[in-house]
RNA sequence: GGCCCGUUCGUCUAUCGGCUAGGACGCCAGGUUUUCAUCCUGGUAAGAGGGGUUCGAUUCCCCUACGGGCUACCA
């Protein structure tokens, strides 16, 4: 029996959650699925200073909305909580004791101010200050302190930290599933604190602590982890455990210029950075999201799928299911890669026109009832016929909105290209031809209006040009004999007879 | 500065020693739509540079350059 696979996202409640760690969240997810494993959500608060109010429930609901449920998390057990840090305080301390007892971690009592200073005394001389075998014996610890001092000062409440103690003169053989082989000389790691004088765990701690008591399987995590990853694998084996397998994800990058995708470009190039419109608690500050943007999460989820990663065929559309079925973790790119919100547009343009109309009707309908839009006309037909232009639902008013509302204003520009002299009178013997016909399908209109057209021996323009102009307003829209025929044998009539007047 | 990771069209990427380097977005052109958009067809455009290894390198190795990350009692 192979072990079941257990992946974990373990975000930092530090702020909204960005939409590069959702796609961190999604590979876990899709490769939890693919495996039927089990997807784990732990929330990482160790830092009680960077707390942000609200923070963990705006991951959750963006999760939700990604479609990318947490099998295991806050407020859902599996065996395995607290999922929360913060709840799991007590758990840590024990296995930093350990570390001390088996010589692999030691107390440090140099205040915040020492250190530095002397960081910035290795940095006049242009060196840079490590805290490790170079210099642990000169610093306050109980490496280099006797054994009454350290008790004496334990005792008597001096603040105090955990820290690592790196080993010397090894080259340590990583592999990361993504990357291959990497080779790190542990004498250029420095002695990370694991636990820090507030009582709390580092990360770096609570991190390997947490995945080994949550059986995690495998770690899926952003590249910025990448230069911790020898010291997460000393720390496996200096408490005695198996250690996960280790794939490290590509950054998302800005789209112009360096570095990574911030909030700051979305704000300046105007797209979205956050799954959820977030609310800055402290400032008021709005963030937009995908979702009150009016993208779809099918969109956003299959265009971060692709960011990083490609099944290897030529298919570019995935549903999350279709993702599930083709994922593998091998076909991850190395390279960060540049956020292109233009891309972004296309996806959620094809998306969209996969939903079928039924369905988008009725999304639809909410934005007419918004517009207090009463009508009696076959919203389905409607959105049939302006769905292909559209990549927005809301873009489907500004699309269809003719047919609810009559023209109250005609475009300038089309009426002087097609308005002519003798177009009332053409008008109105189209309103005649018009209210003969009995069977006002869209085929059959069609039919006798371009027979007619055809007889009086005139171009087609003369008719159809001003016939739009009446029935929409201006020269765009969708097919005019599938208008006319949806409005209707009346409606149709009374805005010729409208436009007759009015132009 | 040090350490680690990376480098194929403007962008996302395919290629696992044989390449006329493929696809998608964008852009441009043509066609369809007797309108506009959609759509269709075509075009544009790439292996960072230099050394090796090899009959043959985009692919393997080394160096340089460039990009990214890390270098906190943050995660």
């Amino acid at each position: 029996m192979t072990k079941d696979i257990r992946v974990r996202f373990a975000p930092s409640p530090t702020g909204p959650l960005h939409i590069g760690g959702v796609r961190t969240a999604l590979f876990n997810y899709l490769f939890a699925k693919k495996h039927n494993g089990t997807f784990v959500l732990r929330i990482e608060d160790t830092d009680q200073n960077r707390y942000v109010e609200g923070a963990e429930e705006y991951i959750k609901n963006a999760l939700d909305w990604c479609a990318i449920p947490f099998d295991e998390g806050p407020g859902k057990d599996g065996g395995f909580g607290p999922y929360r840090q913060s709840e799991r305080k007590h758990l840590y301390k024990q296995y930093a004791d350990q570390l001390i007892k088996n010589g692999h971690a030691y107390y440090a009592f140099d205040t915040a101010e020492a250190l530095e200073a002397h960081r910035k005394d290795h940095e006049a001389k242009g060196k840079t200050f490590i805290y490790n075998w170079h210099n642990r014996e000169k610093l306050t610890n109980s490496l280099s302190l006797s054994e009454q001092e350290v008790q004496s000062r334990l005792s008597s409440g001096n603040p105090f930290v955990i820290r690592f103690k790196s080993p010397k003169d090894e080259t340590l053989h990583l592999v990361d599933e993504i990357r291959g082989a990497i080779q790190i000389d542990t004498n250029i790691l420095d002695d990370k604190i694991l636990f820090k004088s507030d009582g709390m765990p580092t990360y770096h701690l609570a991190n390997i602590v947490d995945d080994h008591l949550m059986k995690i399987t495998h770690v899926i995590r952003g590249e910025e982890w990448l230069p911790s990853l020898a010291l997460h694998i000393l720390l496996y084996r200096a408490l005695g455990w198996d250690a996960p397998s280790f794939s490290h994800l590509p950054l998302l990058l800005k789209p112009v210029g360096k570095g990574k995708l911030s909030k700051r470009d979305g704000d300046k190039m105007g797209f979205p950075v956050f799954p959820l419109q977030w609310i800055d608690p402290k400032t008021n500050d709005v963030s937009s999201g995908y979702k009150e943007d009016g993208y779809l999460s099918e969109a956003v989820i299959n265009m971060l799928a692709f960011l990083g990663w490609n099944p290897g065929t030529e298919q570019e559309l995935f549903t999350l299911e279709e993702l599930i079925k083709e994922f593998d973790l091998k076909r991850v790119h190395k390279a960060g890669a540049k956020f292109d919100p233009e891309k972004t547009k296309w996806f959620q343009q094809q998306h969209l026109q996969r939903i079928d109309n039924k369905h988008l009707a009725q999304l639809f309908s909410e934005i007419l009832r918004d517009k207090n839009i009463n009508t009696a006309l076959h919203v389905e037909k409607v959105v049939e016929t302006v769905k292909e232009r559209a990549t927005f639902v809301k873009d489907l008013w500004d699309l269809s909105q003719f047919y609810f509302i009559a023209p109250n204003h005609y475009d300038e520009k089309a009426v002087k290209k097609a308005w002519k002299e003798d177009t009332p009178n053409l008008m109105h013997e189209l309103t005649r031809i018009l209210n003969d016909i009995t069977n006002f399908s869209a085929d059959n209109v069609s039919a006798i209006v371009k027979g007619w057209i055809t007889g009086k021996e005139i171009g087609f323009g003369k008719i159809m040009m001003p016939l739009r102009i009446a029935l929409v307003g201006s020269l765009q829209g969708p097919d005019l004999f599938e208008i006319a025929s949806l409005i209707g044998k009346e409606e149709t009539i009374r805005r010729i007879e409208d436009a007759i007047e009015k132009n």
